[in-house]
DNA sequence: ACAAAAAACCGATTGCCGGTCGGTGTTTTG
DNA sequence: CAAAACACCGACCGGCAATCGGTTTTTTGT
């Protein structure tokens, strides 16, 4: 366990939602549109995905001689390793505690998340269920 | 809304910790424990302690002339606020993608902890229900 | 009342990390 | 072969937690 430590910057989440919503690209077009607004140089972009890449949040393939990057992990495994890591701190952590702070957070949304929060344990105990039995 | 940042270093939790378990010290009570196996002067626990309090996590009252600390907020709260702190970043969040995590999470518990969770769930569900009635 | 003890208070330093570049090679390609 | 496209390297800045020592202020014991 213990996925270890995990903090992301502005960039490093701007890049990723980017791949998320691209599949894959390579630096100059991710500096295309992410530095357009943003005024960076493309060196920035690339230290950023290099960055990245060395969290293994990415992964990279020389097509030419260029890296196309792409992510490895999908957004949500990322939401769950950073809640993890912020988490992971706190002593015991999976109890009530966890718990009661994602219950806390979900109730802050509106009632319709909460039911859908409710399904979806429902589903992973069904999951649970059918993939214990003998 | 947007709780804003929140970060917290090992020291800090820990005398969050501390504080939970203990309800109340001050700076001299906190030192002789938390200091004593960690090797550090009182002062590093007094910035520790004035850092928590400015963040809000922390209420102080002046004794005599030395404050006394005690949690401004529940463990359960202060492990919220992180959670919204690591994922607010995360365009929507609100949606599928935190309950996505949150199940990833959840599924790392046993099924007893995913009970827990959907009573919390029903609980919450009941007082937001009793709160909004006419 | 005074001196010693106990804190707060202040500010300086260190180390880590994300953001940001520019320069220097190396590889492609026209 | 020369120009273009990149990776790669090292550097600097700013923010933040950890850490401390020195100075001032307040308590308190004799």
């Amino acid at each position: 366990m213990a996925k270890a430590d995990l903090n992301l910057g502005d960039l490093e989440i701007a890049a990723l939602e980017a791949l998320w919503a691209w599949g894959e690209t390579d630096a100059r077009s991710m500096h295309a549109r992410l530095g357009k607004d943003r005024g960076i140089s493309l060196s920035t972009v690339q230290s950023t995905l290099e960055r990245l890449y060395r969290k293994d949040l990415l992964t990279r393939e020389k097509v030419s001689h260029a890296y196309i990057y792409a992510p490895a992990a999908s957004r949500e495994a990322v939401m769950a390793r950073l809640v993890d890591a912020a988490l992971q701190r706190f002593g015991d952590g999976r109890g009530e505690g966890l718990m009661a702070a994602f219950a806390g957070y979900a109730a802050a949304a509106d009632e319709k998340t909460l039911d859908e929060l409710e399904q979806l344990i429902a589903t992973r105990k069904a999951q649970m269920k059918g993939r214990k039995g003998p």
